[in-house]
RNA sequence: GGUGAUGUAGCUCAGUUGGUUAGAGCGAUGGAUUCAUAACCCAUAGGUCGGUGGUUCAAUUCCACCCAUCACCA
């Protein structure tokens, strides 16, 4: 039976860089639904940026743009970050979006006509100078147990108190460092605490099989025994300025981002819906046969387990199958470490030159169906990956297809199905399927090793290599490799979900369709040729890894412990610190470390045409020849200062990494570097040009 | 401070509904081999199963307390 599922990853915020820590939970989930599709199932697989809340309000304006513009080139990163490790999104999208926030309000008119929105007056500390209310994180003042200075609104890390900001003394607003003011302000409530969400909640979370069982006894812990009310009203709104979407009927007041997260899944898969003419409502309606799932990490449990389905159960939809959570990553043993070098960017993984699917791989053998935390440990990364990947899995390939394509030119012969491995294999294959749909990853990578391990010694046990020195035994060699390629085949198929680019280079070599779950009952025909061997995948090299940590280290001052992994205004308090930086740095700007320098891939540019743009009234088009990296199309906004014609055959630097941008008047591939009064005062543009000798194509730096 | 999870060979992890000699992979050591990216194959060594106490004929497995790490809650 085919199964129609719907699965999500969580929303990463729009407000820093992908790094490993993310990469668990996307891996984790790229895999399950891989193994989905391999089954034949239609599984679709939705995300979305989070561009939503203060944090990514105060960051867009420390930087000086729009958020829009800060969400733009946020989701961007994302993108390519996610397609680099073979992320496979049906739909990666943005909750700043009509779906989204056609769903935000439909969701909450329906709550509201369920009498289960309620407006209350609360008392907020506000910053008078930035006139804004101030989440409690934003505010710092004294301990009021310990007296240690510069402590945030919600707990002492000096003494470890838990209080509330009305409780610090001498308080001072982190925005602006004005004396914060008590304030009244109307907000509105999901009212989490009516008996209709209890008995709801308390019934669904404990139906079997919807949460990990460590899950659900954390869920009992916060409903509360049977006639206890331990849940507390929801408060969904929040006071302009804020970066969201205004609540209908309530001027200058906003869904807080936390409301319009989840509900970004809906928004994700609704605008997939109209771009492949799928039924949302098959998906989404009470009652539906398919099946949702949610992927998320276990500290957002609390908004994916209560606040959550109880939004969908009394706003008429249907509430998730199932919500998966996982643990923390923490890398050699210890939470992730800027200073150590060990807070590793997704960009920079890549950048350095390491394969994605080392990490896929080292993770998959690591994850479980627990919410356990798992560390990443560099020595085990490089010995596992290198003993597995290569030495056992490639190895089976590489040492037998050059036989069969030196003497029997690509041609396979029958293979002995009745061979111990590929018995093992059949008898195993069922059990590895489950642990993939149960998400024992870890097992299914063991069950797949230990039967690598049995095909390496039927290898050795028939010597190939002695038989082809032996006149008459070729058809014992070619069975040998025969069996040996069908193996590798076999063990190609079991972890295509772990490995789909490799799996793919696979299949090219072996000359087959994409492989399928069902492939791996069957062998291929005798007289089916395969292409020539190339290396599948190298080893990793220790220095990578040590290169790698050496790129993400930071050698300034200490900044607070980044945890695992953050959602919205979980992070609030790194926001407080980046625009506290932001207000010490120096006039020029906080400094950059060198590795950020030299990522920007500045080079001599020869400017080889250069035309006016119709319509437009600052632009000039100009076609740059870089030497050997080509030419690029670049609009320059220099038409006030400069004639075309006279640019054409001058030198100029420009920056060729610059992610292409679609402008109304064409793609503009990079940027040429002038120089200009950033207050006017001296008006004029003026181009940079290198010294004489310089030739295009040669790097700036 | 309260609650929960975790703590098993150098590393990463299985496992034990309490019961004869505690397992795997990697790493180490020795051997064999040379088809394969010094990969593969065989063998050996390594653990008072976090600590202390208790229940029991018997505990790594159950209980109590303690220590360490992590998380949640206040």
């Amino acid at each position: 039976m085919t199964r129609k599922i719907l699965v999500t990853s969580a929303l990463p915020y729009a407000n820093g860089a992908i790094h490993l820590g993310h990469l668990v939970e996307y891996i984790q989930t790229d895999i399950w639904v891989r193994f989905q599709k391999m089954r034949g199932h239609e599984c679709w697989y939705v995300c979305a940026d989070d561009t939503h809340g203060t944090p990514i309000m105060l960051r867009a304006e420390a930087e000086g743009i729009t958020p829009e513009t800060l969400i733009e080139r946020v989701q961007g990163e994302h993108a390519r970050d996610f397609s680099g490790f073979h992320i496979g999104f049906d739909n990666y999208y943005t909750t700043h979006s009509d779906e989204t926030r056609r769903c935000a309000n439909e969701i909450y008119a329906r709550l509201q006509a369920a009498g289960l929105i309620e407006t209350r007056v609360i008392e907020q500390y506000y910053d008078p100078l930035k006139q804004m209310f101030l989440p409690d994180r934003f505010i710092k003042g004294e301990c009021p147990k310990c007296g240690a200075h510069d402590q945030y609104g919600d707990n002492c890390e000096s003494c470890g108190a838990a209080y509330t900001a009305n409780d610090l003394k001498n308080p001072y607003s982190a925005v602006s460092g004005a004396r914060p003011e008590l304030r009244q302000s109307e907000h509105y409530f999901f009212k989490l605490s009516d008996p209709r969400c209890q008995t709801f909640l308390r019934r669904w979370t404990q139906a079997e099989g919807r949460l990990q069982s460590e899950a659900a006894n954390k869920l009992q812990e916060w409903l509360g025994a049977e006639g206890e009310n331990h849940l507390t009203d929801w408060d969904i709104s929040r006071d302009a300025p804020y970066f969201g979407f205004e609540i209908p009927g309530a001027p200058g007041k906003y869904f807080y981002v936390w409301l319009d997260a989840p509900i970004g899944y809906m928004g994700a898969f609704r605008n997939l819906c109209d771009r492949q003419g799928l039924d949302f409502d098959e998906y989404w309606r009470p009652g539906s046969a398919t099946e949702l799932y949610h992927f998320i990490g276990k500290d957002i449990l609390y908004f994916h387990a209560l606040f959550w389905p109880a939004e969908l159960e009394h706003a008429g939809y249907r509430t998730p199958s199932k919500v998966f959570a996982h643990g923390f990553l923490t890398v050699d043993g210890a939470k992730m470490s800027k200073s150590r070098g060990t807070f590793i960017t997704a960009e920079s993984y890549l950048a350095q030159g390491l394969d994605p699917e080392w990490l896929r791989y080292y993770y998959a053998a690591k994850l479980s169906s627990s919410m356990e935390d798992i560390d990443l440990n560099l020595d085990d990364f490089i010995a596992r990956v290198n003993s597995d990947m290569v030495g056992k899995f490639v190895n089976i390939a590489s040492r037998s297809a050059g036989f069969v394509v030196k003497h029997f030119a690509g041609q396979l012969c029958t293979c002995d199905e009745s061979l111990p491995a590929i018995q093992a294999i059949r008898d195993r294959r069922a059990l590895i399927a489950d642990h993939y749909e149960a998400r024992d990853f870890g097992k299914a990578i063991r069950e797949i090793m230990a039967l690598t391990d049995l095909a390496n010694q039927y290898v050795d046990s028939v010597k190939p290599w002695e038989l082809a020195r032996q006149a008459g035994r070729e058809s014992e060699l070619q069975a040998a490799c025969s069996n040996a390629l069908n193996l590798f085949r076999l063990f190609a198929i079991l972890l295509k979900p772990v490995l789909p680019a490799l799996s793919a280079r696979a299949e090219a070599f072996l000359n087959v369709a994409p492989f399928v779950w069902e492939d791996s009952a069957t062998v291929l025909a005798a007289g089916h040729a395969i292409n020539a061997y190339r290396h599948l995948m190298t080893r990793v090299d220790r220095k990578l890894v040590e290169a790698l940590v050496e790129a993400n280290r930071e050698s300034r001052a200490p900044l607070p412990q980044a945890a695992p992994q953050k959602h919205a205004e979980q992070q609030e308090k790194a926001a407080v610190v980046a625009v506290a930086q932001a207000a010490v740095a120096t006039a020029a700007g906080p400094h950059v470390s060198l590795d950020d320098f030299m990522r920007i891939d500045l080079r001599i540019a020869r400017i080889s045409e250069a035309a006016h743009v119709d319509g437009a009234d600052k632009l000039v088009r100009l076609l740059l020849d870089i030497g050997p990296l080509g030419s690029r199309q670049v609009f320059a906004g220099i038409k006030a200062a400069y004639d075309p014609a006279a640019l054409v055959g001058r030198l100029t630097v420009m920056v060729a990494n610059l992610a292409p941008r679609k402008m109304k008047f064409g793609m503009s591939e990079g940027m040429v570097l002038a120089a200009s009064d950033p207050d006017g005062q001296a008006p004029g543009i003026f181009l940079l040009a290198p010294d004489a000798g310089a030739a295009p194509g040669m790097r700036v730096k």
